[in-house]
RNA sequence: GGCUCGAUGGUCAAGCGGCUAAGACGUCGCCCUUUCACGGCGAAAUCUCGGGUUCGAUUCCCGAUCGAGCUACCA
C-alpha cells in the first residue's frame, strides 16, 4: 500500500467499551500501526437521547487501558480535521453545508410525513407481504407542486426531515477487504432515507460519509453489521463526486450460548472490557484474545504482544465466519499472561487481598515480599484472573477455619493421628527459628514416616490439620515455612486447646 | 418475507486440487504428588448434504440445508 493510511474508530458514547467495539478498535489500530498510518478517534454522538454522560471518557479510558493510542481525537486535535465530535461539527454547520447542497441539486428533499403515516405505510406493506420501504410522496409532481405541498405542511406546523433521493435500480458494489466483491442494488435499501433528523442532526449514514471524507479516511474496517449501510454511504460519496474509502467488514463476535450477535442489553454475558478489567484480567491478555478472534497469524503460537500483532498484521487473514466468544480460552490466555508477567501483576494481586478485606493498605505496603510468597504458594499459577487469589489465600494464610468434628474424628482422635500430632509438635518446637525452612520441615515429616511407619494421608492429614486447620491445601512445608514458627505453634496450641 | 454474507472437531482455527486434514482452548485417561492446583505424557473428536468440473476434491462451480447480519428521524 502506497498511500498514507488513515483509519478511525468512531464510537458513539452510549456506554462502556464493548468487546465487539474493542475488536474494531484493535484491528483498526493494528492496521494503522502496521502500515505506519494514522489512527483517529471520532465521537459519533448525533443521537442526543442515547448519549450517556461519561460514555466518551469510559471509551477512551478503556482503549488506553488496552494499550491503544491515537494520533488524533477529541483530546488530541489536529486543526486540519477538528473537531472530532459530531455534535461539535454539527454546531459548526459542517453537515448543513452539504445538506443544503444536496437540497439545491435535488438529490435530497424535505419530507413532512408524520410518524403515524410512516407507521401506517409500513403496516400496509407488511399486510401486502412487501418489504418495508419509504414511499416517495412527491411522485409525479412538478417543482411548483412540490413547493406548494411543502409550504402547506410547513404552515400547518409539521416538522420536516431531509431525505436522500435514492437512485433507482442502481447497483452499488465494492471490493470488500474481508468479504471480497459485494453488490447491493439501490432498491434493497428501503427507499429514500433520512439524512437529517427533525432535530437538525445528521443521521449516522450521512455524517459518517462527510466526516470520513473530510478527515481523509482511507480505509473503513468495521463490523459485518454495517454491510447494508455501505450502499447508502456509497450513494452519498457518489452524489458529491467523492472517492469512497476501501471498506472491510469483519465477521461478528457472537454469543456462545445463542449464536447471536453479542447484545449490549444481555446481562448474563460479560461483554464489556470494564468487567474483565475489574475481575483482574490483564490488558495484554484481552488484546491478545480479541486479536485472535476472526483473525489468525501464520504460525502455531497463540500468545502475542501488541508489538508482535503489529508486525504480523495482515488484512488478508481475516476469517469470514462469525466467531463465538469462548470465555474459557480467554481465561487460559489471561492465565498465560499473568504467569509470564508475574512481577508486574504482583502489586495487583496484593491489592486484591486488600479489596477482600484480608489486609489493609499499610500491610500491603510493608509486607509485600511476604505477601508475594503467600500468593505464590496459594496457587497463582492456577487462577484465571487476579480477583481469584483472595478466596484462594484466605484460608489458612489469613484466617483459620474451625476443625470439623468429622475431621477431628478421622484424623486426630485415632491412634495414628495422636502419635503423629504429638511427635510432629515435639519436633517442630525443637526446630530452630532459622532452620524453619520448607526442606527441613519436609525432612521432619519424612523422618516421622520412617520412625512411626505411617505414611500417606494418615501421616499428612493430622499434621496439616493441627497446623493449618485444613485437610487439604497447597504444599504444607511451604505454607509453614512462609508463615513461620510462631504461627505454626500457635495454630497447634489452638487445636489442642479445643 | 426480502437482501447480503457465511459454513473444517464442543470452541477458536490452519489449509488455499493430491496431506495419516496443523495447532490451541476445553473434555477424558495416565504420570508426578499427602491433598488441591501447576506441570508432563497420551487419547477421543472435524471437512453440512446433493450434483457437477477434474485423473483426483475439504479446497473450484451450481443447488439445497443450516446459521448470521440488515431491513429506524440508533449508531
Amino acid at each position: 500500500m502506497i498511500e498514507k493510511i488513515r483509519v478511525r474508530y468512531a464510537p458513539s458514547p452510549t456506554g462502556h467499551l464493548h468487546i465487539g467495539n474493542a475488536r474494531t478498535a484493535i484491528f483498526n489500530w493494528l492496521f494503522a500501526r502496521h502500515y505506519n498510518g494514522q489512527f483517529i478517534i471520532r465521537i459519533e454522538d448525533t443521537d442526543l437521547a442515547r448519549n450517556v454522560k461519561d460514555g466518551e471518557k469510559s471509551q477512551l479510558d478503556n482503549l488506553q487501558w488496552l494499550g491503544i493510542d491515537w494520533d488524533e481525537g477529541p483530546d488530541k486535535a489536529n486543526s486540519k480535521y477538528a473537531p472530532y465530535r459530531q455534535t461539535e461539527r454539527a454546531a459548526q454547520g459542517v453537515y448543513q453545508k452539504y445538506i443544503d447542497e444536496l437540497l439545491a441539486s435535488g438529490k435530497a428533499y424535505k419530507s413532512y410525513k408524520t410518524e403515524a403515516t410512516l407507521k401506517e405505510e409500513r403496516e400496509a406493506q407488511a399486510q401486502a407481504h412487501q418489504a418495508p420501504h419509504y414511499v416517495y410522496e412527491y411522485a409525479g409532481m412538478t417543482k411548483e407542486q412540490i413547493k406548494d405541498a411543502q409550504a402547506k405542511d410547513e404552515a400547518v406546523g409539521l416538522k420536516s426531515v431531509v431525505r436522500f433521493r435514492v437512485p433507482e435500480n442502481h447497483d452499488y458494489q465494492w471490493q470488500d477487504l474481508v468479504k471480497g466483491e459485494v453488490k447491493i442494488n439501490s432498491k434493497e435499501i428501503g427507499g429514500d432515507w433520512v439524512i437529517q433528523k427533525a432535530d437538525g442532526m445528521p443521521t449516522y449514514n450521512f455524517a459518517v460519509v462527510i466526516d470520513d471524507h473530510l478527515m481523509e479516511i482511507t480505509h473503513v474496517l468495521r463490523g459485518d453489521d454495517h454491510v447494508s449501510n455501505t450502499p447508502k454511504q456509497l450513494m452519498v460519496y457518489e452524489a458529491f463526486g467523492w472517492k469512497a474509502p476501501a471498506f472491510g467488514h469483519m465477521a461478528l463476535i457472537i454469543k456462545a450460548e445463542t449464536g447471536k450477535k453479542l447484545s449490549k442489553r444481555d446481562e448474563d454475558t460479560l461483554q464489556f472490557i470494564e468487567q474483565y478489567r475489574e475481575l483482574g484480567y490483564l490488558p495484554e491478555a484481552m488484546f491478545n484474545f480479541i486479536g485472535l478472534l476472526g483473525w489468525s497469524p501464520v504460525g502455531e503460537n497463540e500468545i502475542f504482544t501488541r508489538e508482535q500483532f503489529k508486525e504480523m498484521f495482515d488484512e488478508n487473514r481475516f476469517t469470514k465466519a462469525n466467531a463465538k466468544f469462548d470465555a474459557k480460552k480467554l481465561a487460559w490466555v489471561n492465565n498465560q499472561w499473568m504467569r509470564s508477567e508475574k512481577e508486574k501483576v504482583m502489586p495487583q494481586l496484593i491489592h486484591e487481598l486488600v479489596k477482600a478485606g484480608l489486609i489493609n493498605d499499610q500491610q500491603a505496603k510493608n509486607d509485600a515480599d511476604h505477601l508475594a510468597k503467600i500468593i505464590e504458594i496459594a496457587g497463582v499459577d492456577g487462577i484465571k484472573a487476579t480477583s481469584e487469589i483472595a478466596p484462594l489465600a484466605e484460608y489458612p494464610f489469613f484466617k483459620l477455619h474451625d476443625i470439623s468434628k468429622e475431621d477431628r474424628q478421622s484424623w486426630l482422635e485415632t491412634d495414628d493421628g495422636q502419635k503423629v500430632a504429638a511427635a510432629f509438635t515435639e519436633k517442630i518446637k525443637a526446630l530452630a527459628e532459622d532452620e524453619f525452612k520448607a526442606d527441613h520441615i519436609l525432612q521432619i515429616i519424612r523422618d516421622l514416616q520412617h520412625d512411626l511407619q505411617i505414611k500417606g494421608r494418615p501421616l499428612w492429614n493430622p499434621i496439616r490439620l493441627i497446623t493449618t486447620h485444613e485437610v487439604q491445601g497447597p504444599n504444607l512445608p511451604e505454607i509453614l515455612a512462609v508463615m513461620g514458627k510462631d504461627w505454626t505453634i500457635k495454630n497447634i496450641q489452638l487445636t489442642v486447646a479445643v
